[in-house]
DNA sequence: TCCATAAATCGAGATATCTCGATATGCAGT
DNA sequence: ACTGCATATCGAGATATCTCGATTTATGGA
């Protein structure tokens, strides 16, 4: 596991919170009608949590998936995104590794 | 703990390194006499393993150090840089609260 | 005191990241 | 086909990071 891509990700304070948020789907709006089954988040509302721009979310999103953060899913118009949790444990074990003395 | 200056001092491949060869004093060249009970690596030998100027490591360490990621002892002229184990286990700690769902 | 060496700091050019508004793409409904 | 909405991509200015050589500071020895 190659942790260039994901520690480039999480240096930004407002990407970790995306991902902090994403821990919890109440942290949003209810789902839209008939998405109720889906556990990911459009990105305007992450967009209207974030207070950034559209295009800036769209491109943090993208970041993050690059990175093995996140899951985008398309269903018609929306792409929901929502955690990788398996990634998110192996790039914390890639740290450790990299990390911690033998 | 916060982890905004750490995981900028990992964003970084020469400084994920060094502190990979700190964790083996033998990676570098033998303590210089007189100084056989230190831990730490003078700067110089430092430069010369990562191939940059005397500047950017100065500067690098310095960003390790902020970082808790290392500690420097002064002994005379010389800087000697060790990790700091705690620090990076507690940094680690952090990383995983803050990543990990519940 | 004067010189030599190690490390830190300064100033700057090259490159990357941040963030935006504008535009393009894809999909749903009429 | 056309319209409207969600998202992605593009282009650009502002800011940060990278990395260097030059200079400064601190220390030790002659």
């Amino acid at each position: 596991m190659d942790i260039e891509k994901p520690i480039s990700a999480l240096n930004n304070p407002v990407r970790r919170r995306i991902l902090e948020w994403l821990k919890d789907r109440s942290n949003f709006p209810p789902a839209l009608p008939g998405h109720e089954d889906l556990e990911g988040v459009c990105v305007a509302y992450i967009q209207e949590k974030a207070k950034l721009s559209q295009s800036t979310i769209s491109n943090y999103m993208g970041l993050l998936k690059q990175a093995g953060f996140v899951i985008a899913e398309r269903h018609g118009q929306w792409t929901f995104y929502r955690r990788d949790e398996e990634n998110i444990q192996a790039f914390l074990a890639a740290v450790q590794d990299e990390l911690l003395k033998p």
